[in-house]
DNA sequence: CAATTATTATATACATTGCTTACTATATTC
DNA sequence: GAATATAGTAAGCAATGTATATAATAATTG
């Protein structure tokens, strides 16, 4: 048994990365930014279909809206067709901030990356998606 | 503004890693297991140094010390030569449970690296370990 | 040797992210 | 029209992480 093995090591990245985004002035978490950057994407989408996308629960995902649209970032507006679901919406506030978060998200990368070649970043990055392939694979069917 | 950055990736990956986790019946978190295998391998050390190599708050291991001394798979033993700290040592009844760690990390494992070359997975392991690295070093100094 | 400082472990309180289960309101289907 | 499915939410819990504070003990310094 190792103790280097790749799963400390993901935990390990994934607790230094939010270490390190606490130290900008963003005053957001990763999630709430994610969410934010995916409205902004996907932008009108409904609550259910951004939760699948994101992989999480739609109870998980709400209280993330909860949060954005507390602070004026995103809005969810009534669907015109179906009276139980809601779009969402980017708010004027949420503009810089999402340059920011981009600005923000790029120093992370930097730092995290330095030092590797291109090469190696996108042997990385496929390996990465390869593994979220691998992992979303739902055995038990 | 990518929707599919290395960052979300890795959470992501976790994220599944920790649900592929949930299904195996070791009646334990991944952290409390990396604890257990971090103790059966510098068995002996003091809460301290385990805490700094695990990267964690003091008080963060203090818990999963006392989930995994009151499950009886650890104990603190005084240190003779100083009374305020503990040496961490593995009990009986951790030894069959760390054969089971070990097949079900090998198991997660084989189902996330699956289809990627040997050369992939060194790539990938060397490339994880740099932004280790690069995560950890104190750029406020 | 006495006083200050540092270290070890813990306590308290909180935030974030995630889960399960259950519920309401509304759509859809039989 | 009744049964079923879906969108969103509520309540409660667990795991992991943080900051700050405190008690006990060691180490250092004057």
């Amino acid at each position: 048994m190792q103790t280097n093995n790749i799963g400390f090591l993901l935990t390990d990245i994934i607790r230094l990365m939010r270490r390190e985004y606490s130290k900008s002035d963003l005053c957001m978490t990763p999630m709430q930014a994610r969410a934010l950057v995916y409205v902004s994407r996907y932008e009108g989408v409904k609550q259910v279909q951004l939760a699948e996308m994101l992989d999480i629960q739609p109870i998980t995902l709400a209280r993330l809206i909860d949060q954005l649209a507390e602070d004026r970032l995103i809005e969810r507006r009534p669907d015109p067709k179906d009276r139980r679901a809601y779009g969402l919406y980017l708010m004027e506030k949420s503009t810089p901030l999402l340059e920011k978060i981009d600005i923000e998200v790029t120093r992370v990368h930097e730092k995290a990356l330095q030092g590797l070649s291109e090469e190696q970043v996108a042997v990385l990055r496929d390996a990465l998606a390869v593994m979220h392939t691998n992992l979303s694979a739902d055995s038990s069917l």
